[in-house]
DNA sequence: GTCTATAGCCCGATAGAC
DNA sequence: GTCTATCGGGCTATAGAC
């Protein structure tokens, strides 16, 4: 394994606010006209720079693109976290699909990670960190309350992202087809939920959402990891 | 409102076997690489063609794309309508996620529609046809049987497609946390919906899916129209 | 840290001959 | 229906001066 350490060039320090404009820019540019729209000279023109200075950044336009991925993934799972200690977890969850910034960035990411290794195993490690973070959430609040929903922590917690992101992608592209029903269904749900677990009292034994049987296994107590492994791809 | 009639350029047939060459090596190019490497250039020489006659049948980029998801979308359709008739309806919606070629395509042209308005006509229209049609065959099951899910049928079709269309994805970006269980509990819910609601029987009246109190609106019969409105936007 | 200059390639789209 | 030729542009990435 390499670590793919050549330095032929000078590249510039990760914390000038030169590189920082250029990760805007490029967020921005993907947002309004699709990743395919970022380029040396668009970046720069966007950020009122020379287009070589993209280069002096970023050995690669992928390099580029992975800093962007990053940067909002920091972002989100930051908010997330925010999120989740200050409501009820499984809304914070919800609720989280509601940023349109970010679900924009992210079918774009997804786009890129297709087709690209280097941007697919940030998503990855994103997503994974994200749907750990908000297991835990769930899990604690469970066993404060000694409740049992009728499905594991894990599967409420895929079940509402898959819910929200179709409904917020879908709403995006003007579908609104069967919405309602389900908003209405998802929001009774909650409800349920968050009257039978209430935010910070104790012991309630009844299944709030009698969805099945289920073996609920605990996730345990998770800590959000700062980059492991290889330590980037640049 | 205008029709865009200019017909500057002769242009070819659409029932050429040239014509479906292009759009197969289209769709394949998307599959590998991405829609941005979709161009004429690229996609003559994967069909051994030459780059001008792109032109010739295409007027611009965009319409080979529109013309890519009109094919693909027409096939998935058909394939749907097949699936919904021959096994269990909720069972079918479920098994259509899990074609990794239609996948990687859908997300293609997502990314494609969020900034391309004709691409983002196509792809809305399709996927309120399949939600359409995937209502009505549920529908007509529970209608026959005189069952009731305790849901509207849009929304178990909703929340099944979401569930769906999550998992594969995620799985062909390597990510798999919660997978299991939530796979697990889609499979006994809908084994519960069969045992319930059997393929081809009549009365049954208990809830099969207790997931909360509903008021089961219809969406009626509906056929699968040939497309209406402005003709094309080529 | 930012600049000029440049190599080498790919792009969409059209005109008009055959 | 397919070809040759071509316009006018954009692209990544590097080298090396200031």
């Amino acid at each position: 394994m390499k670590v793919d350490s050549r330095k032929g060039r000078r590249r510039g320090s990760e914390t000038s606010a030169t590189r920082t404009a250029l990760i805007d820019a490029a967020e921005q540019l993907i947002c309004e006209e699709g990743y395919p729209a970022v380029s040396a000279r668009r970046l720069a023109s966007k950020a009122g720079l020379k287009p070589q200075l993209v280069h002096y950044y970023f050995r690669t336009m992928d390099d580029l693109f992975v800093a962007v991925v990053r940067r909002g993934g920091d972002r989100s799972l930051e908010h997330l976290v925010k999120a989740l200690a200050s409501s009820q977890p499984l809304r914070a969850v919800w609720n989280a699909g509601n940023d349109p910034r970010a679900t924009t960035l992210s079918v774009e990411f997804l786009a890129l990670a297709n087709h690209r290794k280097a941007i697919r195993a940030e998503v990855k490690r994103y997503a994974e960190q994200m749907r750990m973070v908000q297991a835990a959430a769930l899990t604690r609040q469970l066993q404060e309350h000694g409740a049992d929903l009728g499905v594991t922590p894990y599967t409420a917690v895929v079940l509402t992202v898959a819910a929200a992101n179709l409904l917020f992608m879908e709403s995006a592209l003007g579908i609104s087809l069967g919405h309602e029903d389900t908003q209405a269904f998802i929001e009774r749900s909650l409800q349920k939920i968050e009257s039978n677990v209430p935010p910070s009292k104790s012991a309630e034994t009844s299944p709030a959402l009698p969805l099945g049987t289920a073996n609920s296994r605990s996730p345990g107590p998770v800590k959000v990891a700062r980059r492991r492994g290889p330590k980037a791809v640049r």
